[in-house]
DNA sequence: GGGCAAACGGAACCTTACTCCGATAACGAG
DNA sequence: CTCGTTATCGGAGTAAGGTTCCGTTTGCCC
């Protein structure tokens, strides 16, 4: 508690060179994993494939929703952000909404497991749960409010439902190649039209 | 092998009293389990409620598919029947589609993750879907079928597809009291009609 | 009543998530 | 460069649930 200096104001101290370094290794091997096992992959596949134990895991990232929003960040943020650009560069709200919807998909059923865990009741997922909310819920709220206010959607559409439709839909969308997500989506969005 | 009697033509060989006992027993306490702790409820909470041991249970149900199936066996038979029934009795085939996606969605939402196993890919579960699908897709294929062909809905539309993605979208229905699985299912079908 | 096969019960074992603590090594001061 | 402090490391330990195995019990048939 001296002038250490961690206060509000200053950058936080540097953190250990190898404590960094474990990090950048930890994420690399996560999505590695992720790729081949799935999000729900064993804890200990992730620490062996990094070559570090599996206190160095849960010390970087407590829980393992903490590791798949370090993992996906960088994507989550840029589909975050693409929702006002489509909205300025389409024709319509309406296109702009099925176009953002797609980003979405496309990103959910990528990532395996990772739709199902979404909706998991497991309060270990909480954070990643709030985390796609916070951070997607109101682009899509925009969006639909846009397509909305233009009279191509009916009004009373919410937008928590709908990611979590679409979320849902997304679910076991590997694996299964009779089952086409993309498709049902669709289906969803072209229901949101005015009756 | 005489008159054992559990050759292709007889009755099965009656099995012993308490084995019969002990499999009704069970059953009513895993409904009765489900109900409370949702399907993926501990064996052993099923074993205790049911006042037997754990080599019963997997005695009588190899897997927790075979459980379930057994649990829920009367109601997916109704359900399946009402399609026909249905049919008959509504006015359009796609009144008749409507009306037998909420009995199966109103089914599927009362039952604590039973939606969300339905769609495991965990292979022990693969009975239970298998049966499902014999049981149920049928029904669906002979709606739809119906639905198309009087001109009320896009023609190219898979009984499967739809099955499984009604069934996602009953997932985690229940305990998120700002889902509404009914409406979105909905809004799908709504996007079922001819364009 | 006696013999036999079916059924029972639950202890033992496996896998996975998560915690804890002694050992280690980075960083900064002298 | 050396040394002390301290954050970090690694893996053994704990807990919870699923599944199997086998000695014991019990219904059934004669």
């Amino acid at each position: 508690m001296k002038d250490s200096g961690e206060g509000t104001g200053h950058a936080a101290r540097p953190k250990r060179a190898d404590a960094r370094r474990n990090k950048e290794t930890l994420l690399d091997a996560a999505a590695a994993v992720f790729v081949t096992s799935g999000v729900e992959a064993p804890v200990r596949d992730i620490a062996t494939k990094a070559g570090v134990g599996m206190g160095t895991i849960y010390r970087h990232f407590p829980t393992r929703a903490d590791l798949i929003i370090a993992v996906y960040r960088h994507q989550i943020e840029a589909c975050a952000e693409a929702g006002p650009a489509l909205l300025a560069s389409c024709p319509t709200p309406h296109a702009a909404l099925g176009r953002w919807i797609n980003l979405f998909v496309d990103f959910l059923v990528t990532k395996h497991g990772l739709a199902a865990v979404l909706q998991s009741d497991d309060a270990g997922f909480d954070a990643l749960h709030a985390y796609f909310l916070e951070r997607l819920l109101p682009v899509c709220a925009q969006l639909l409010e846009a397509a909305a206010t233009a009279g191509e959607i009916r009004p009373d559409v919410d937008a928590y439902e709908l990611m979590r439709g679409v979320g849902n839909l997304c679910i076991g969308a590997d694996h299964d190649p009779r089952y086409d997500a993309r498709r049902l989506v669709e289906l969803l969005i072209a229901g949101l039209r005015r009756p």
